[in-house]
DNA sequence: TCCTCTTTGAAACTACATTTCAATATTTTT
DNA sequence: AAAAATATTGAAATGTAGTTTCAAAGAGGA
């Protein structure tokens, strides 16, 4: 989308070199400078070099100084933030829902932010070209990837999703080129994730990840990569919460992309579903 | 500021001479894809030339190309949409972002208004009060059950989630009174969830439902009703989206609200998950 | 019809984003 | 502690894309 340029550099600050951490420093004290001058003018004035701002843009996983300019440009008009608020003891009713409300919302206008239309367009072709899609995660992530198989299944595309690491890994190993592994993991940190990830690679397979924004293994080793807003999860340890709504987001776009580029194959596959279930349920 | 580059197109348009108007009426009709073009690429795309796009900034008063870019980029982080906006063929990607993000936050805040805070009481004291929760559904709301298990189990309430009507039947029947059955099912009326609140209610087992807004079967035979929104699937037919969203977000909203009620305890349980998660992880 | 003023797009030009690369710092290994 | 491997850095080279120029074509007026 186009915004969210500030946002990103936030979250990555932690993870960038000096030179870059520099020119992020910068970025966020004058954002407005930023859409009036050159890509070494900021590299002068951050006491580093341009290299560094095309460095930074990169490791934002942007395409480049244009695409930073165009989503600061965005977050420079958009109106005051909401923020999330954590859940608190002894709260009422009213205020969880509130707040679970805004939460909910702000976590999915946050990946919306987030979304590179670029990795995304990849993706849909991926998935669409593919044979098979195995869906991997675990835990939560587990439940999204049982979704996602549910909704390509719909649309007549071959999916899996199974939790159990071995058999995936069998599945795998005997994966054609033709397949997608798809690797869904919040923290981009979890070990089963990484190793089937890291099988995939070895083997050859396409792959994609859903992660939280930022540098992960799980991320780093995908060829395309896809992100929910990094912030979705932070301030309530009330467990995976907004973040598996912003999960759930993301598919939906996929899928609804994916439908819409093969949409009257879609729309059939769906009726026929409906037929389907219809004759089961009744007999009809 | 970096914002009103659209209007400023509107306002000259008269005013423009033939090849500067094409790429005016262009980039009203593809502002998005302005950011990702460059200006020969646009000149083409409008059948004239680059140098066009460079005479029409000149014309609306601009420094340049990146300066209308730029104020593009502004004008299209506008305030999401209300209502819903079902999806056509040949929808750019752009578009499907935008329709998913208005319908999924307008789904979950219709939920909002939906809700009876009653209702939502004795609900989260019902679960609080049990000594198992059996959730159940079918297809899509199976996972949303599953989901909610996952949840209940991490603040260390015993839950279930089968898919298997058998199981699940043989399950209830040997319930006890302290038991409650939660049965998800959007349109209300899916045949194994009528059947096992039913039975629920034959045996004297409380029963929570959540279905879409309005009367339907299961609801009907619920001791306490929660509702998502009724419109949530209304307008596509692009599969169980918004619906499991807004389903998700009730989830949450329990979740949160039995874990306030009993903050200490569930900080403690969420803590110790975590702790068995890393020891199983990283053995230490 | 001829002249003047405007518009137009191809090509030349220029500026700036991006890549490359050698030097340097940092971490890991032995 | 030394050596090797890896990562970081900015200057300079490169290539891409924005901008200007200019000759040709068109429009309007005398």
């Amino acid at each position: 989308m186009a915004a969210g340029g500030l946002k990103m550099i936030q979250n990555m600050m932690e993870q960038l070199p000096a030179s870059e951490r520099k020119i992020a420093e910068f970025i966020l004290e004058n954002p407005q400078t930023v859409l009036n001058s050159t890509v070494q003018d900021i590299g002068v004035q951050a006491h580093t070099s341009g290299a560094a701002v095309i460095r930074l843009c990169k490791s934002l996983g942007l395409n480049g100084f244009q695409d930073l300019k165009v989503r600061i440009a965005g977050d420079l008009v958009k109106p005051v933030e909401q923020g999330y608020r954590d859940i608190e003891p002894g709260e009422s009713f009213f205020s969880i829902v509130q707040k679970t409300t805004s939460n909910s919302i702000q976590s999915i206008r946050d990946s919306e932010e987030m979304i590179n239309f670029e990795e995304l367009e990849r993706a849909v072709h991926t998935l669409s070209a593919a044979q098979n899609v195995h869906f991997f995660g675990i835990g939560a992530s587990g439940i999204i990837a049982k979704d996602a198989q549910q909704k390509l299944l719909r649309i007549h595309k071959n999916a899996t999703a199974f939790t159990d690491t071995h058999l995936v890994a069998t599945l795998i190993a005997n994966a054609s080129q033709e397949d997608v592994v798809f690797g869904i993991s919040h923290s981009g940190e979890t070990s089963e994730v990484m190793k089937i990830m890291a099988l995939a690679k070895e083997r050859g397979v396409k792959t994609i990840s859903l992660t939280k924004y930022g540098q992960s293994s799980v991320s780093s080793m995908a060829d395309i990569k896809l992100f929910t807003s990094y912030s979705s999860e932070a301030p309530f340890r009330s467990a995976a919460t907004s973040s598996r709504l912003a999960q759930l987001y993301i598919m939906d776009i996929l899928f609804l992309s994916m439908a819409t580029v093969q949409y009257e194959d879609t729309i059939h596959s769906i009726d026929k579903t409906r037929e389907a279930i219809r004759f089961i349920k009744e007999g009809k």
